[in-house]
DNA sequence: CAAGATTGAACCCTCAATCTTA
DNA sequence: TAAGATTGAGGGTTCAATCTTG
């Protein structure tokens, strides 16, 4: 047997479905309330929970999981619209800083952030369901598979 | 409270991981293979299983639930890499047909893609688990919170 | 040289405006 | 007019090439 089954194929379309709403609906919230984007929202509360607002590049790269050229270019936007600056750090590399109203934006859009979660991710859960869902998604992070 | 407990942090944590996760793994494994794009895929699939090879780009954007001018954007990649051809439909509108190359990657890429959620999605989830993980994408799938 | 960063091109998505035609 | 489609701009991602500097 080749193609997927009936019931392999109702995982997959579930899976996909539900990926994609919870995100979708989590990144709407915030985008409405504040206008940040996803990554918007991933580099600024980094920069002030990490860094208390200001971090050199390099770091926060690996914080993110980004790769030095996808935060160059995201950075250079966020710069062009007033929520962070760059400068030359100390020996080497770029330090970022948040500016006054990309701080104000995040203080919003983490409380909105959490609200969400809680409306969208976990409240739909069933409590005695938690424990499953999070030894399955454990399981699928880790899976290494060749 | 506002923001998120350590409990409440990690199902969100995990839960993203292990979406984009398991959608990376196998959209890379298709492309590896055929150089068709997530989108590419699904565009192909459904012209060639839901119409046989043909279909009006109306109908397909539904099947797929992109906007008119996603699609239209898409299909212009599309055409230009010589997947697809379009054409004036009788009547209004346009129909979108498969070329032979399409034909040819997308038969290749539906093989890859079936073994793919096999090992990414399916095995990684014990057997026992299984049913537990369907309700539970099927409540946030559903879930239309305020 | 090697690490840190930038750039350009190609792909992808969204929104708003426009075009076309039954 | 309304349905079907296109377009342009702006944001996002990836890859490869390049720049800069200790």
């Amino acid at each position: 047997m080749v193609l997927l089954s009936a019931q392999e194929n109702e995982l997959w379309t579930l899976w996909k479905k539900a990926s994609d709403a919870v995100r979708a609906r989590v990144v709407a919230e915030i985008t409405s309330s504040t206008g940040l984007s996803d990554p918007d929202f991933g580099v600024l509360t980094r920069v002030v929970e990490l860094g208390g607002g200001q971090m050199r590049q390099n770091k926060l790269a690996a914080s993110m999981g980004y790769d030095r050229s996808r935060l160059s270019h995201h950075l250079t936007r966020m710069e062009s619209r007033g929520l962070i600056t760059r400068h030359p750090a100390p020996g080497v590399g770029v330090v970022v800083a948040v500016t006054e109203q990309g701080r104000d934006l995040v203080r919003t859009a983490r409380r909105v952030h959490a609200d969400a979660v809680r409306r969208h991710l976990i409240e739909p859960v069933d409590a005695s369901d938690r424990a499953t869902l999070i030894s399955v998604l454990k399981a699928l992070s880790a899976s290494e598979v060749s």
